[in-house]
DNA sequence: CCAGCCCCTGACAGTCGCTGACAATTGACA
DNA sequence: TGTCAATTGTCAGCGACTGTCAGGGGCTGG
């Protein structure tokens, strides 16, 4: 089935991520050279180089595999789920389903110590801020295109994506930098922040984007705004 | 009053910041070598980190005034002024007082055209977020402080602004990448993005008795996104 | 006006991330 | 077993950045 070669090189693989990963965590990201990742795993450091593009890459394998997660399960919502739910349930199932993957090579405990590192290095949170930046990117396309908006002209995708995950970082600052490192703490501080985001954002956009329905009575008084062109 | 060594030693910085800020534009920053901007200011390339910390550093230099005025501006608004407000007004105040200071060392146009740069260069994008992540910080505590919300207790600040700052954000992103790199047009589409977040959050948390805003009236019917110099 | 001080600068060497080129090794497959 | 291709180590080199040291220039007191 797999060969030799494959296997090998899988080992040597993961066996740099674990290096990789401890010595992060260990000694600092800036502080652990890619020699001495290498030297590790005994390996050159052109081999190094030859698994991973960059120092960089190794530290954000993990993250990489919960963004590829919560991107696909942000298309296998049910597409009647309100925009704004379609987010927040696609990132719990990211978080679980990454949890058992990360496990097979690193131990867990790792991964999320690897959280506090990167949001207390500068570098690797210049790093990861451009990842997520790129991630909504992605996203904001995604939803746009399920809710049939036209993402040049209506900028309401972006917006939603945009403070959702302005927020989502907010609270995964505050998680990374507390006490608890556990999946738990950071799911409840997610539901924690996001929820006063949710009665502002409204939970439904009215599907049909473009009916420039007048319909504007009083409306409530102090209950939400209407959403934007609603 | 400014001996010649300080003079001397403005004119060098004035120097380097132009000649890396017309060698980033032209010929982009990666491809911009410290020697380069070195050379052609005559000076060796020690004597460049010593008036900057890093290649970055000269890169976002004018970006740190704008948030340095940005900051400002904040903390000098009027404290019964609701808090989304105050931000919106104080980002106006900071953009136009900025672009003065700016002429007295580079064209403002190589100033605006840096924004471009800084968005489609990956590793200078990565700083610019990192950047303003600090910024958000800063800005979220003096939110909190003003509205005499306790910023570990309550994460409304932090939520505001972490809103307002991803939807500037995607603003800015757009703006950067249209065909219309002008003042005007980065207003008009903060504007017109940040219309769609406005009855979103509210204009009153109803944290402090204040005076009601008599203007406060409803929110946009349907408005589209302004194309700049369309 | 000058001597001395100190700040600024250039030159040099070295570290670290990263890449291209070449040769040696090793698994795959006939 | 021999050939081919993939994998690897070695080496040289670039660019960002830093420590060090010596020299030249501005500044200051006599």
């Amino acid at each position: 089935m797999t060969g030799l070669r494959e296997r090998k090189k899988q080992r040597t693989r993961d066996a740099l991520l674990l290096a990789a990963h401890q010595l992060f965590v260990d000694h600092g990201y800036d502080a652990t050279t890619v020699d001495r990742i290498a030297d590790r795993v005994e390996v050159s450091q052109r081999t190094f180089f030859r698994y991973f593009a960059s120092k960089e890459e190794v530290a954000f394998h993990f993250h990489d595999v919960v963004e590829e997660v919560f991107v696909r399960s942000i298309v296998e919502r049910p597409l009647d789920e309100a925009p704004y739910d379609v987010l927040r349930n696609a990132l719990d199932t990211a978080w679980t389903a990454t949890a058992e993957a990360v496990e097979d090579v690193v131990p867990l405990r790792l991964h999320l110590m690897m959280w506090h590192t990167v949001e207390t290095t500068p570098s690797l949170l210049a790093a990861h801020l451009r990842r997520q930046s790129a991630m909504e990117d992605r996203v904001s396309a995604e939803m746009a295109a399920r809710t049939g908006l036209d993402p040049d002209l209506d900028p309401r995708p972006r917006v939603l994506v945009a403070a959702f995950c302005g927020v989502m970082r907010a609270a995964g600052r505050r998680w990374s930098c507390g006490p608890d490192l556990s999946v738990e703490a950071a799911r409840s501080f997610a539901d924690s922040y996001v929820e006063h985001l949710a009665p502002a954002l409204g939970r439904d956009w009215g599907v049909q984007p473009r009916v420039p329905s007048p319909a504007s009575s009083a409306g409530p008084t102090k209950e939400r705004m209407p959403r934007p062109a609603g």
